[in-house]
DNA sequence: ATTATTATGGACTAATTGGTCCAGAATGTG
DNA sequence: CACATTCTGGACCAATTAGTCCATAATAAT
């Protein structure tokens, strides 16, 4: 079995990724793609089937990467809440700084796809379920160190700081700005203690 | 000057505003609008112009119905914070609800387009400004009746539960949850007291 | 009834859409 | 070299895209 320059599938995922996160679904054509991922249209379609099922291969792969490396947060040995913390100010700052409006995949794909595309909905929910779960590690992680009140329920916490996240990069879209930003984020943890 | 059969440009922009509010921009084609519209194509470019300059009209058509709404909550005379939890009680009511997942349209629109469309992100701005300046009106008058402290800042205050009530609408759209929705609205609240 | 105005249907573009197909080039194995 | 496998460029498709144009129909004021 011959096989000749195989070409690295997570690699034109990733690319693939990148055009869907910063153009979105409906206007990402067929021709953004395959030039972004370098493949050839017949290779395109022998490997992936169609521009749906890459669309909804990129959202697993992000999953995979981006919202993974939320995940690895939590095991992090800094307290539960600077973690946090962290968190909220990375959104902050990447909504701030140039070229970072594109905010989180999920989030975009999300509204723009959640409504006509149960299967999307679905993985994009999973995504979603894994920076909850990460909150509510943390969280429960800060009630241990003392720093969070036992009379709070992780669920609704982690829930919450997840929600948070996403509106904080909604009106980062429309209004990138630093102060405003800021303001939301300091607010938003004040839940905390 | 004749006027033959003048239709109602408010109430066609009216329709065009639920088509795209329901479909997103890119998904919706001009057969979509000037069937909702009910008008011919003809008459559609002679009035206004192009997909795109109707799109803006739109938004601003959403201004001055629905977001006009929201403002206009502040000038009941209910306690400013139960005024403040209506407004979240409805949005998750709503998110909730049987075909309620579209959301807000602003909040589609900043996730869809602001990126690269200036244009429209300005008045998507403007639009969350209207929201943000009512829930500042509120927070201050909250403030006076004593149930909000004056410690707190209600610019800030403000420019947070805009924030919130747009993450609970895209964490609704993956998964429209009665329970996991009231848990953020409610912790989202919990910054009040 | 004449006239000025406004709306309409439908023909028409030129470009692009997602997708199929296949002959041939490239590549590695024996 | 010969063979099997894999990839590719480009032709092709039918449908759809946003947008233009015009002759005609509808309307209302004079």
């Amino acid at each position: 079995m011959a096989r000749p320059r195989e070409f690295d599938t997570t690699e034109a995922l990733n690319q693939a990724m990148q055009v869907f996160w910063s153009k979105g679904y409906e206007a990402t054509s067929l021709s953004d793609l395959i030039g972004a991922m370098e493949l050839s249209k017949s290779s395109f379609y022998d490997t992936f089937g169609s521009k749906h099922e890459v669309f909804l291969a990129t959202i697993e792969h992000y999953k995979k990467t981006v919202t993974a490396q939320v995940s690895a947060v939590s095991t992090l040995d800094s307290p539960a809440c600077k973690l946090i913390e962290s968190l909220f100010e990375r959104v902050v700052s990447r909504m701030t700084e140039e070229g970072g409006q594109r905010g989180c995949f999920l989030n975009n794909c999300a509204v723009e796809v959640a409504l006509h595309d149960p299967t999307a909905a679905k993985l994009i929910g999973g995504g979603f379920a894994i920076v909850e779960d990460t909150f509510m590690a943390l969280v429960e992680r800060g009630q241990r160190e003392g720093e969070i009140g036992l009379d709070k329920d992780p669920r609704a916490l982690a829930r919450y700081l997840t929600s948070s996240l996403n509106g904080l990069m909604v009106v980062g879209k429309a209004n990138p700005d630093l102060e405003a930003l800021s303001d939301v984020a300091r607010t938003a943890l004040t839940v905390l203690d």
